[in-house]
DNA sequence: CTTGATGTCAAACGTTTGTTTGAATTCAAA
DNA sequence: TTTGAATTCAAACAAACGTTTGACATCAAG
């Protein structure tokens, strides 16, 4: 049976996310699953082969609770980014049943391991496609590196509400973050790129758009300088 | 004389950065620093405060290197706008010359420690609090919770180009994403993000408006379905 | 019943880890 | 020179880690 193989999964998911690689240990995980020790290296080989499994686990749990969306033909190419924003954020949603799924995802994008080129073929491409595909229609007479760089503003925007919470909730309180919620948080992402895009594919306030590239001789940052106020000892010999 | 200490710290940021907290050994350090083993508890208290004040180092070096802009009273927002994000690119831009001060805070940001407290506090707010004040004078009329959404947008936007770097090399290759410079990126990010405002702010393209908010109504979006295709065993019994 | 493959188990192994110890060294003040 | 605190050093410690081992259990096939 697998039915061992499938408790230790589960188990391992969580954890994994949570702790990270190095911080978690295959005793608690077994505990958790309430498997003997020596089944991972039974049924993974060894320690890295189990993350890598749970990895793909969690990949694929995301893809299976939030599938793409499809559209009927006469679909425009503004609702379609709508719903591709939507199905981003649901993905990398914090507040999704098993939060862990994109935690660990997370991980992956920041520390690369093994795992990380199966994640973007099987993962990312897709939705990479399925966006470029979006702007094409968007923008039409744009360069591929203009697309580039538009899809890289969504993606941007979409994936900072995962890897930024921390920080949003040290900036600004709990409570305040949980107020916005996917659907005000899809339609402004939406609404703000639909914006940008329409304005560069239709550049017709030409008083305005001029006003604004004007700006770029103006970047003169001084970038200099060296540590300073380096913190003096912490402990003295005899403490403790 | 701390001496002793600077060399741990010097050698500490590159490796913690690569490596994260629990892959790294004091070992390694040490020998890296050319110092004694126990030199770290002596000087640091043990390994987490160690860490600690290796995160602030990287932060401390973050912002002296690269200063928050200042502006003369005439100065337009959309000029401050973008020399902001051109600040916040080069502060977490990948090609600078100590690449893991950033890494180390992106690590921070992720999976936060005691140190991200602080970290917020004397790096992130700052920031922050500038964003806000271009913001209030590049959309006055709007609510707080507006700008807030904006800035998020703004902010995701850079921080993509970090957070999102390992998934950008595997999808597109090393060499295209260096075309990308911090002067493009910068002036990209700057005109999609007033593109939008300006919308926003004056919406008088009724016709083109009114459509990318019809849109909200069509967001069926099937959130079900469990995980399929688990794999099967990778070793039996007698391998290796 | 015997056989052999599959899976599980408690126990132990060998290594690496952060931390501590107590002696040695340095060096300015008395 | 003597004193005493500050710092460095080689060595060891105890705990935790991933992995392995060999015995035991289960069960269908011969």
């Amino acid at each position: 049976m697998d039915e061992t193989r499938l408790r230790l999964l589960n188990a391992a998911g969580p954890i994994f996310a949570e702790r990270g690689y190095r911080a978690t240990t295959v005793r608690e995980i077994c505990q958790e699953a309430g498997t003997n020790l020596a089944a991972i290296s039974y049924h993974f080989e060894d320690k890295e082969g189990f993350y890598v499994a749970a990895v793909k686990q969690a990949a694929q749990g995301c893809m299976d609770r939030v599938p793409l969306p499809q559209w009927a033909a006469e679909t425009s190419a503004e609702e379609k980014l709508l719903s591709f924003v939507t199905t981003f954020l649901n993905r990398v949603a914090v507040d999704h049943d098993p939060a862990w799924h994109s935690q660990l995802l997370m991980r992956e994008m920041v520390l690369p391991t093994r795992a990380c080129a199966e994640f973007v073929r099987d993962y990312v491409r897709p939705m990479h496609r399925m966006l470029i595909g979006i702007l094409s229609e968007l923008m039409p007479k744009s360069s591929e590196k203009e697309r580039w760089l538009t899809a890289l503003s969504i993606v941007g925007q979409c994936l900072h509400h995962r890897f930024g919470q921390a920080v949003m909730i040290e900036l600004m309180g709990e409570t305040a973050i949980a107020s916005f919620g996917v659907k005000k948080l899809a339609e402004h992402i939406t609404s703000f790129s639909l914006a940008a895009i329409e304005r560069a594919t239709k550049p017709r306030l030409s008083a305005k758009a001029s006003r604004t590239t004007a700006l770029e001789a103006k970047t003169k940052q001084s970038v200099s300088g060296t540590t300073r106020r380096v913190d003096r000892p912490a402990r003295k010999r005899g403490s403790r």
